[in-house]
DNA sequence: CCTCCTGTAGTTTTTAATGTTACATCTATT
DNA sequence: AATAGATGTAACATTAAAAACTACAGGAGG
């Protein structure tokens, strides 16, 4: 199985709280035009990009801002967030082997001790990646052919 | 999404060859009676194994057996053989965000060079990982409650 | 108190993964 | 050769997971 695109879509809301969280009140309404993502999908993200602590959102009034600096936000919290178990899902383990046979018994625990270290290079690397850097990776490439954030007319 | 639950039949599938492939014919019947999946996905698994000649399997007449030392089969081998674009599937991303919006244009491209690094990461953990150590983990484990691999009666 | 937004439950739709059926092909044996 | 038992694959059905949609209760500000 894979990690969840709604991972990508909290990093596309980030970076877009971030631009333009400042000078817009960023609705979940807008966010899901600029991901073509549902609304709802993006509340459920934001409210669990909150609970971790990652960013605040106005109840009510609406609108969505950062809650600690981008430097401190892995992609591993980011995942976290969003599915806490997301580490134990990767690797797809077939149910069912059959308990009469040898390695069917055995397979699953084997198969656990080897996948645990898959798992924990996996989160040491998302751990590496903050969005500090993807935010700068952002400007990198929008540079190219964007004018600079905040001058363009529509965010939508 | 993660990576299919077919890699952990094919590891599965391994283990069950190297153990008793040689006293056995071991068909894609028995190999389906021992992982509990569906014998025609297990003949797709063989398939993809052999084609990466990980194993070699007599057509006709039946039976599989090793094609290389285990020491030489990695699970990066494994998994590669079962999807070839198994890493680029590791993190979803979004279809669809907007055009319209500076972020929606360049995400895809800031996301997949981050992305890239995770991609790597777990490659060469699974690189590190070979057959041979399963193996001794499969004797380890299935020592403490099994008796000798091959002394057991029915291995279906 | 009216409007706009969030929070969340419940349902439906979509999509990917697996399983199933069916049949052509290969090989050893009789 | 004819047969029996396996593999190799294509085509289709089933299942399960992900995402979208609908609906509505609750909070905040004008």
């Amino acid at each position: 199985m894979h990690i969840s695109a709604k991972c990508s879509v909290a990093i596309h809301c980030l970076i877009f709280i971030y631009e333009y969280g400042e000078q817009t009140k960023v609705t979940s309404e807008l966010l899901s035009k600029s991901t073509g993502s549902n609304p709802v999908t993006i509340r459920n993200i934001l409210s669990a990009l909150k609970k971790a602590e990652i960013l605040s959102v106005k109840p009510g009034t609406g609108g969505a801002a950062l809650a600690c600096p981008l430097r401190e936000i892995t992609l591993y919290r980011v995942c976290k967030a969003i599915d806490p178990g997301f580490a134990a899902k990767l690797m797809g383990i077939h149910a069912g082997p059959s308990p009469l046979c040898p390695v069917g018994r055995n397979i699953h625990g084997v198969l656990q001790s080897s996948y645990e270290k898959v798992q924990d290079a996996l989160c040491s690397s998302l751990q590496g990646i903050t969005m500090e850097e993807v935010v700068a990776d952002y400007h990198r490439q929008a540079g190219k052919t964007e004018p600079g954030p905040g001058e363009t007319g529509g965010v939508g």
